[in-house]
DNA sequence: GACTGGCACTCGAGTTGCGCGAGTGCCAGG
DNA sequence: CCTGGCACTCGCGCAACTCGAGTGCCAGTC
């Protein structure tokens, strides 16, 4: 309706400025700030209809006006181009994540990389085992009753479970149970296996299958229900920038949420095609983040996705800023995890 | 020297009515809350001396009195009688832990689960590499140049690196390579196999010593070096009890602390001998610290200490129950980990 | 000599009042 | 439709003040 180009113009001058200076901002000093061409009472007016359109408020009479969830919304949606990244941080990036040695290294690393560049809190989920391929199985002997089974994924991740067997067993045995076991489901995609177990089960000879039994129900809990969950913090100590201001006073809420992995994965571990994907406040579903933003995006070799990683910060953050970040570090990720 | 019964009575009282109310509390509220059988003028006159030698101080003139560092510390060294825990706590403890499947499991059940109880930050380090033995080498080959090492150690713990090798290797290679570095290393001390390791090259054919140099030198990375520095983290945002009180005003420093995987390491894996380490306020080497204590002990099966665990919160807290807290877990996840 | 009651004193917290100034809304004029 | 001007609002910061908790000290008592 009525947002003709300059105010979404002010808009864009009030979001940029309370970004950067957490201050509300009045029209006086936008226009000296910002070329507008337009008297500070034209601009009054603007911010008006923006305020009464819900994109800005004041907090309190007499006082400039602050962006709402619903004015980020529209500056991200509408208002910001992304920045492109200096050839400072593209370096940086790089030699930050060249020296990794395995899939931990390249998490960790990679998380505390997107923390230090957009001092805010960092998550990157490990690659997801549903996004994954067996590469391989092994099976160690602990005891006559005991083994070790690890699992190998395509995407370098690595699990593995102790299993109980219901019988003493002969590393003959276990040789040939992993044989069967490779056999099977080597190369197979996780979500595919499920079935593949089950047939282990029923073609396994009858005085063995009750030890297959028992390995294929270890093996499910581990490839399929289990464990999807791993994922990487940090950054936490860039939520006390800004005071107390920012997150309306308690970091509390927050610092619960974070310590949820569930909810964690819900944040960044939806990952759709490649979009980034941008949650302002009130946008997230859980409560205690209400006073948070979140942009998160998938990453993987190529333009398949295996994991999401992703930042949270306060709602007044350099969106197109943090946005150019997380996608820069999300496709060096990937082109990293492509070389193995 | 003039520290007679009474007066460390009043020490013992300021300090538990400062860990319960968090505000300095008077030589009038502290002769009705506690029996002391004397009046607050004497009260008075105790503290004036208590002041004196540095185990108390005003926040201002015209206020009570808060312990400082030292007085805390003579009151854990002298007064503190460590609280048994309630029957319900143990409990709590054994079935949190009892559903455990793995060592990952543990340590984050662990990890959890003293944070909860002392509704303080805990850190949990894992069983030390340093203090465990090998149990097995696996290497799985992952190309024809690529190895995946995977080693267990006799604590549970299962760590993986992959190998780039010089020249393309053959799957009866890496068999026989296992076979070798499993026979010579299996069983031993990872704080042993360094020469160990080195002779393995050594003993290698020539056309074969160039694969079993590089190995060799992933391998001492894998089981010296690197990641003896696993640790998880929970309880941070504990740290919001007691509204910025605590921690004179930022929560800051601390959460960069936490984030520093080493300073943690400081914190909780020098383990001695069984005992409880208490470290209070300045006591901590760290300066982001000096507003923390620390409360941490070794675990590990039996008598031995695999690793070390503990709990950081402000300096005022409630030390006798949090100690032994500690204690319990600690010996709890011990015999944990001596079923295995 | 140790403890106690009394008393004067200190000083921080909380309250009130006040002036300043940033920022607004509105209106009349270009 | 924009602009300059003007009256108005209201939060912030400052100063003055009161209140009361808590102290230190002293003289008296057991």
């Amino acid at each position: 309706m009525s947002l003709d180009d300059r105010k979404l113009e002010v808009l864009r001058a009030i979001v940029e400025d309370y970004v950067a200076t957490q201050e509300p901002v009045g029209s006086k000093a936008l226009v000296e700030r910002h070329q507008l061409g337009v008297s500070p009472a034209t601009v009054r007016n603007d911010m008006a209809v923006l305020e009464e359109e819900g994109y800005i408020r004041q907090p309190h009479t007499s006082a400039g006006r602050v962006p709402t969830d619903a004015g980020y919304r529209l500056f991200v949606d509408r208002l910001s181009r992304v920045k492109a990244l200096s050839p400072a941080e593209r370096r940086a990036i790089e030699r930050f994540l060249a020296g990794a040695v395995d899939l931990d290294d390249v998490v960790h690393r990679t998380v505390r990389l997107l923390a230090q560049l957009t001092r805010q809190v960092a998550v990157v989920q490990y690659p997801s085992l549903s996004r994954s391929a067996v590469r391989h199985l092994e099976l160690v002997p602990i005891s006559s009753t005991r083994l070790m089974l690890v699992m190998i994924a395509d995407t370098g991740r690595v699990e593995q479970r102790l299993v109980e067997l219901p019988v003493p067993t002969s590393n003959d045995d276990v040789l040939d149970l992993r044989r069967k076991v490779n056999a099977k489901l080597s190369g197979e995609k996780l979500a595919d296996t499920p079935p593949l177990v089950q047939a282990l089960v029923d073609e396994s000879a009858p005085e063995k299958r009750n030890t297959m039994a028992c390995l294929a129900s270890v093996l499910l809990e581990t490839l399929v229900e289990r464990s999807d969950e791993r994922l990487a913090l940090a950054g936490t100590a860039n939520l006390t920038r800004g005071g107390v201001l920012d997150f309306q006073g308690s970091l509390r809420p927050v610092l619960e949420a974070l310590e949820e992995e569930v909810i964690l994965l819900k944040l960044i571990g939806e990952v759709e095609p490649s979009t980034t994907r941008v949650r302002i406040g009130d946008e997230n579903e859980i409560d205690n983040l209400r006073a948070a933003s979140v942009v998160s995006t998938g990453y993987g070799p190529g333009t398949t996705i295996v994991g999401g990683l992703g930042v949270l910060g306060p709602t007044r953050m350099d969106y197109p800023g943090t946005i150019a970040t997380v996608r820069a570090v999300a496709r060096y990720v990937g082109d990293l995890l492509a070389q193995n």
